[in-house]
DNA sequence: CGATGCGGTAGAACACGTTCTAGTGTTGGT
DNA sequence: ACCAACACTAGAACGTGTTCTACCGCATCG
């Protein structure tokens, strides 16, 4: 299975997608150039099997053994693409992180002031995960887990948030616009983990977002 | 083992501390009103297990098994009391938060702006964790879980940031404070659980929070 | 007193992430 | 052609949270 259907490209997704230059930061241990293709198969069939796997049934479902079995590998060798299955999740949630940023970016935001339209971006990436609810669980609670190698792939949605902020905070200060994107990632990691962990509803992740960004950008417009 | 030394109050403690008034909700199943004696004292050993266990080597030193020998009780009268082990270790953090809290608003924090009183009353708690920082990890960790059972836990924890940051921020508009205290509490979370997964430092974490302080609190002041 | 039920105990059993063992191609150097 | 290295596979094995089974002691009710 493809990643659900919002977040996915209209055409085929070319491999270049991502390439070597937005990822300064290693997100796991295997350099991607030298795979063989066999190689480059077998770790996106893997993926896909997570985003499958999690889609249907959310983090849980995700066993490794039918991981193993979805992508027609030996449960061994996932272990030789990744490290854990925190880092399987969390290599998925960066190539869904990375299209559904290029779909957001690409429309420009309604609203009058910034902090609406910061919402509005906002609040139209909260709906391509509200989409597939238990598959964005399972992503996010990978990216929460304490596990090392998930570490790459909250960097690679940091950057993603700040890049969808960038535009429309243009007009302010840049350190200011820095401390506000900043602040704004930890509100958004913070009751999107709420959300994954069933403690929260999605309206409340929206109205928290919403809180944050009148009372953070308001001020200074 | 008791609570570490920082934070346990200077007096032998009272089983009163924390009288039903300040946990309207339930953080689990089971109504402390209602239990005998033995069975309020196997309660505490267990958290004290999970207090000794954690601070000596954090989250995955405290075992089930272990915290059943240390507490001498059998493993499965550790469900009997708690949903699952994040369930204990929030029930362990509730009562490490509510003593921390006690100290922290007991001092008039220092500092002229109010943004300078949030941040030392933060900076405060957060050297008490660093006192213990496995077993800080280990809370926070349990914090994030998704187990249904930890929620209580964190509700408390939200509480208590309130309670300590009403007093600083009382002059402002009484709307403004309740937002900007809920952005605070996510950043704080946030940033532990960063921390707490090894992502980040602690110096990492008070800068964070201060960043935060200012963008939020500065302009309104 | 006997029955019943509840909470406790010891320990086996189970689930799932992870690691290990052994064996089987396949590839590349000599 | 042969050997070494390496990625893969099937499957067993291990660790730890959680659950299950069987049993026991004790209080409360009739």
């Amino acid at each position: 299975m493809q990643p659900p259907d919002e977040l996915r490209p209209d055409e085929p997704r070319p491999d270049e997608l991502r390439p070597d230059d937005v990822r300064p930061d290693e997100d796991e241990g295997v350099d991607p150039a030298t795979l063989t293709p066999d190689q480059l198969g077998r770790r996106q069939r893997l993926i896909d099997a997570a985003f499958e796997l999690g889609a249907a049934g959310g983090y849980e479902a995700v066993q490794m053994r039918d991981v193993a079995i979805t992508a027609n590998v030996a449960l061994a060798t996932i272990y030789r693409n990744f490290s854990s299955k925190d880092e399987l999740l969390a290599a998925a949630m960066t190539e869904w992180t990375d299209r559904l940023r290029d779909r957001v970016v690409q429309r420009p935001p309604k609203g009058d002031s910034p902090a609406e339209q910061m919402i509005d971006v906002l609040n139209r990436a909260c709906a391509a995960m509200q989409r597939q609810p238990k598959l964005s669980a399972a992503l996010i609670r990978a990216l929460s887990s304490p596990d090392a190698g998930a570490v790459g792939g909250g960097s690679s949605v940091r950057r993603s948030i700040v890049s969808m902020g960038e535009g429309i905070l243009s007009q302010l200060d840049q350190q200011v616009r820095v401390d506000i994107l900043a602040v704004l990632g930890h509100v958004w990691y913070s009751s999107l983990i709420s959300w994954a962990n069933g403690r929260s509803s999605f309206e409340r992740v929206n109205e928290e977002l919403e809180r944050a960004c009148h009372v953070l950008i308001d001020p200074y417009d």
